[in-house]
DNA sequence: GACAGGTCACGAAGGTCA
DNA sequence: TGACCTTCGTGACCTGTC
């Protein structure tokens, strides 16, 4: 097994991972020119893959001009170029690979494994097929896994929200009480108009009472 | 002239393609994954897959407006011709010729071999006639074969599979049927490991099995 | 409002058995 | 072999919190 397979086997390596810390792989073509690289499908496929995107990471796209219809700038996806609505995990990305990062950040490397070169292009098409380069890519444009919830955190919230919860059946509790209290003054006021029933100024109680 | 030519030539069934669609292998990534890719479908769809289009990612565009009656794009097999419903290792294909794929597609070409030219038509009534040509015609149309799960993968899913239910269970613990189903679980994982015990990345079952 | 997590229908892998 | 089934990753949409 090569230094560098050893390398991306371990799990640290990924916790540091950034864009000027590239992997060996991505050494080899780190010229800013388009490239062609052969793929190991013995049918002499081949996958053309282009850098260009590299410029694209967590760019904002200028609105078009002309039209004014859309106030939100069109953002695009750091990591497959799909439209985008704001940061996810520190990064400007779409829907989907924030659900992707957020499902597979915190994997074991190892699990996952390119089937070519390890340098897949990633696409709003392609990006369903490598998760081993996808998850690539999104820590090549910095996102953040430490800002996923661990299992803890996620205890905690849990835990802060049945207290929360806990409280408010407290407050609850005390309005029950209230309702106690009411009905006691409700019993009073009954006390008070069967004892004044003899009175002039009972219509005026009944009404209070209806209210 | 190359074999590949031959063989189109001599199939009468490329008279089913589409104009657009191209045998080279060589252009099977064309452009970086920007391209127009004309579907089997004889009748009235096309499929776009551009990733300039953002909002139109594999959308199926009806081009008869006229007719909407059926929800479902009624789909034909690349390969025989019979119904489709989706997608399979790239191409759209039957579940027959899916299945078909995922056996064949892996073994060695040269021990199959036509009994005839090498040409024979496929079609769903011929389709179990001659294995090599049918396995042809599902290269020829660009089914990819390595996206077939390889008996690495398969194994390396299982494991993981096996290992976050056995997590599960030691999170129940105390339960004693939890008890009996944690030591199945490992008795599976080790006939596992010790099933991969000749290939290279037991190294990498252990580490896991480890964690 | 922005950005975490949660949910669920769906597509496309593999598995099964007559 | 192929019809049918199971499994699981994906992503659009939703909820919750600050």
């Amino acid at each position: 097994m090569t230094t560098m397979t050893n390398t991306i086997l371990n799990n640290e390596y990924w916790n540091n991972i950034s864009v000027n810390q590239s992997f060996d792989f991505d050494d080899l073509f780190s010229s800013a020119f388009n490239f062609v690289l052969p793929m190991k499908n013995e049918n002499t496929e081949i996958l053309l893959l282009s850098s260009e995107n590299d410029h694209k990471y967590s760019q904002t796209l200028p609105t078009n001009n002309t039209t004014e219809e859309s106030q939100q700038p069109s953002l695009i996806c750091g990591v497959c170029g799909a439209p985008a609505f704001g940061y996810n995990f520190d990064q400007i990305t779409c829907e989907s690979c924030k659900a992707f990062f957020r499902r597979n950040a915190l994997r074991y490397m190892p699990d996952l494994k390119c089937r070519y070169s390890s340098s897949c292009i990633i696409n709003v098409n392609t990006r369903r097929q490598c998760t081993y380069c996808r998850l690539k890519k999104c820590f090549d444009i910095k996102m953040r896994k430490d800002w996923i919830r661990t299992e803890e955190e996620k205890q905690l919230r849990q835990l802060i929200k049945l207290t929360k919860e806990q409280k408010k059946i407290n407050d609850l509790s005390n309005d029950q009480q209230s309702l106690i209290n009411f009905s006691q003054v409700l019993r009073k006021k009954k006390r008070l108009i069967i004892k004044s029933t003899n009175q002039e100024f009972v219509p005026k109680l009944v009404n209070i009472n209806n209210h």
